[in-house]
DNA sequence: ATCTCCTAGATGACTTGTCTACTAGCCGCG
DNA sequence: CGCGGCTAGTAGACAAGTCATCTAGGAGAT
């Protein structure tokens, strides 16, 4: 459900081939939602099926033949009825934090390779995150609540950070 | 995968049945992962097929019987190798993040009642996390990480807390 | 000339997780 | 006495997501 209503947002914004929306999934909304293409190829028939989008092939010029999907007006009602729908609850689910939970039951470098590990990941995606937003502007509200998000997950990353030092100064 | 090795996680902190098990993930390790019921079941039977746990009926007095789960030696095996395995990777999965990411689609009530929903479930379960926190001691090392990871839960309920001020301000 | 990468899409098998509903006995409340 | 709630477990249908494999043409590199 999340996810058809994610694609049937990105449609809105332009139409777009499963192959742009996997795209989209790895850079601009992959910081709150990823996508296996499988999915995304799924969900866009399924789509269509609704009549929430409308598909138009568009001959490759040099390039294979695009799927173009476009939103229809049922689809942006469906958006809108999402939207202003009762929010899912969450599922809490880190796996790294499962790890640590039984970590007495692994040795002293194991749980330090752990927590290193951890530690590049989330600096490396910090990184990420930061030159993405160095080069988004937030020009209308659109763009300013889009920014939001992924401060959100710029938050979050740094707080994970200093969690990190705290606990490995605690318990290493 | 990941919920297989926490309930043989759970196991080999004590004997338990799927109904002690799903009290777990509705408690202690509700902060990173939960599980249905009827997952659970499925996985201790599959954990028997596996070798890595025994079954044992007691006989209930007052009670219906239970099946107690007790982990074997291959068990502690199995977990301790899953412990010291490459980390899975993370899928970041925010339904509220989505929704905000296409607030623009939405009025200005829908918007700030959206935010007032996120504000007061964060709040409902710091506080949650924080009677949690304040129950527990950190005697030795396994307890102490046990508690982190229940810190890492409220570090980032907070971090969430102040990232809404922000955003409410900078968008409502 | 071949190889690899990129764009573009389709398909099947499989795993994981959720929802609903059912059985069944005990306990306490009113 | 009936009703709801708790303990304990089972079963089936479904939804969601992942993985691997396949087709196919063009671009650029070796």
């Amino acid at each position: 459900m999340v996810l058809s209503r994610i694609i049937l947002g990105l449609l809105a914004l332009a139409p777009m081939t499963g192959y742009d929306l996997k795209r989209h999934f790895d850079s601009t909304v992959g910081h709150f939602w990823s996508a296996d293409k499988a999915q995304i190829y799924r969900i866009l028939a399924q789509l269509v099926a609704e009549g929430y989008a409308e598909v138009e092939t568009v001959a490759g010029s040099g390039a294979p033949d695009r799927q173009e999907h476009r939103i229809t007006a049922a689809g942006r009602a469906a958006l809108a009825a999402w939207l202003a729908s009762e929010p899912e609850r969450q599922v809490e689910r880190d796996p790294f934090l499962a790890r640590v939970f039984f970590g007495a039951d692994l040795d002293d470098d194991g749980l330090r390779s752990l927590f290193a590990q951890r530690r590049a990941a989330t600096r490396a995606q910090l990184a990420r995150f930061e030159r993405m937003r160095a080069e988004a502007g937030a020009s209308d509200r659109g763009a300013r609540l889009r920014l939001a998000t992924l401060d959100n997950g710029i938050a979050h990353l740094r707080t994970e950070l200093a969690w990190l030092d705290a606990v490995e100064e605690e318990v290493a």
